[in-house]
DNA sequence: CGTATAATTGATAGAAATCAAGTATCGTGG
DNA sequence: CCACGATACTTGATTTCTATCAATTATACG
């Protein structure tokens, strides 16, 4: 994470983050030229800091490192509703909403993108596939959502963890094709248990005895799924599959 | 609920659904009328069916009655991830995903319009705004999806009653201007207890606590809101404020 | 009027939080 | 290179919340 100006001079970072996108349609050579022209200049956060408030008047594409979406309590505990990966479009949920929910915090350092929510109208107007492109993957976050949010009400914190692990490991392969079972997972015991609701001292007696069952590896924030199966059981989910409708403008 | 066929005849179901819609950003006559005329001829459900299930290639406009998201669990629990009220479109959330999660079933009678999926194409085609404003209720509903997460992670039960009171009055309202502290809530304890997360059995002990506590009346599947700012201080949730965004097209 | 569903109440069990204390681990500056 | 503080992790004891079980009483429904 030290040399990201430099390295998206060249769009290595745009090229990554706009892949994710377009594995759910295929894309043209002026529709990519023309959602990378969307983004701004690049701009780097530190770990911890905010990178999306209420008040903002634009969203960020997400370039490189992790990010959160975060809601404060008013009994001062903090939940974290989503992890957000590089080609993640940060910050939609607010444009409905006046409340304060919906913070999004840098987990690690990160890269991003502002995108000025006029582009965002404009976008709209002039290209409708791009725009139900954009629809999609909101639908697609909000079936994600659906999915924690029952997991949380119905199943145990066992079951959520190895939901959040399996969940985690998709969306990651979606970035880097090389060696899916094994990812930089840079998540505190801390965080994770802010992401499935239970305390920091629970996550630790289950990572425990992930390790002892020889369900996972993790060491030095590198996991590795090692039964995959055993996870999904767990769990009790289903690998997700994306659909690909042919009803898209264009 | 037995009349709803001749009463549609005279679109008044539908006007109430789209006024639901419409209080988000003005629309004009003609937009009114193409939303309008994307829902074809209602059809009637009973209650406990299913309505929208992953398999079915067309969305449905809810017009009267009450409906839920349900995600059912492997391991046989079900869980109520929001309550769909008239105006509501049941089924976005399934456009992007192939998993059978979000089904979505009937909690009383319903009347609903069917929509067929290529209807929301050509809209994203021919109606930038509308377009756009279906994007900005998905995100609000999205809001809604969060904040129930991140209180069924961090807050205890009380609280996610409280909350979940607060926001169907608010919802409810939106609907029915008269009387909006008192009105029809015709969920079963049992499915209270699937929408906050806890069993049917401390539901009951929750909703005597606070009939006795002076903060609701519910009898005959009639709530009413006793103590409105002492539930927003179990809660721990301030009221919900749509934003007036300026930045759709047309 | 019988039957299924819903609501109520009390007793017990289990899941996870909280409290407390101690041990890495790491970046920073002397 | 080491000392230092801060953050993260680990472990055990105790408490709180909520589930489950069991039994009873409404309430609706054909």
């Amino acid at each position: 994470m030290t040399d990201h100006a430099s390295h998206d001079a060249h769009g290595t970072y745009r090229r990554r983050a706009i892949s994710r996108l377009s594995n759910f349609v295929k894309l043209g050579e002026q529709e990519v030229a023309q959602l990378t022209s969307m983004a701004g200049n690049h701009c780097v956060m530190a770990k911890g800091d905010i990178v999306h408030a209420q008040s903002s008047d634009c969203l960020y594409l997400l370039l490189d490192g992790w990010a959160a979406g975060a809601v404060m309590l008013e009994n001062g505990s903090r939940h974290l509703t989503m992890v957000c990966l590089p080609g993640d479009i940060l910050g939609l949920p607010s444009l409905a909403v006046r409340n304060p929910i919906d913070t999004v915090v840098a987990l690690t350092d990160v890269l991003v993108c502002p995108i000025p929510v006029e582009a965002i109208g404009a976008m709209f107007a002039s290209n409708p596939r791009l725009a139900a492109l954009m629809f999609l993957v909101s639908q697609e976050e909000r079936s994600l959502a659906i999915e924690r949010l029952a997991m949380l009400g119905q199943a145990d914190a066992r079951s959520r963890l190895a939901a959040l692990f399996i969940r985690l490991r998709e969306r990651h392969s979606q970035l880097d094709k090389v060696g899916p079972l094994t990812f930089l997972m840079p998540l505190t015991q801390r965080e994770i248990g802010e992401l499935i609701g239970v305390s920091a001292v629970y996550v630790n007696g289950l990572l425990k005895e992930f390790r002892t069952s020889g369900l996972i590896k993790l060491q030095d924030r590198s996991l590795e799924i090692v039964d995959h199966r055993g996870l999904l059981d767990i769990a009790g989910i289903a690998p997700w599959h994306r659909s690909h409708p042919g009803w898209l403008p264009d």
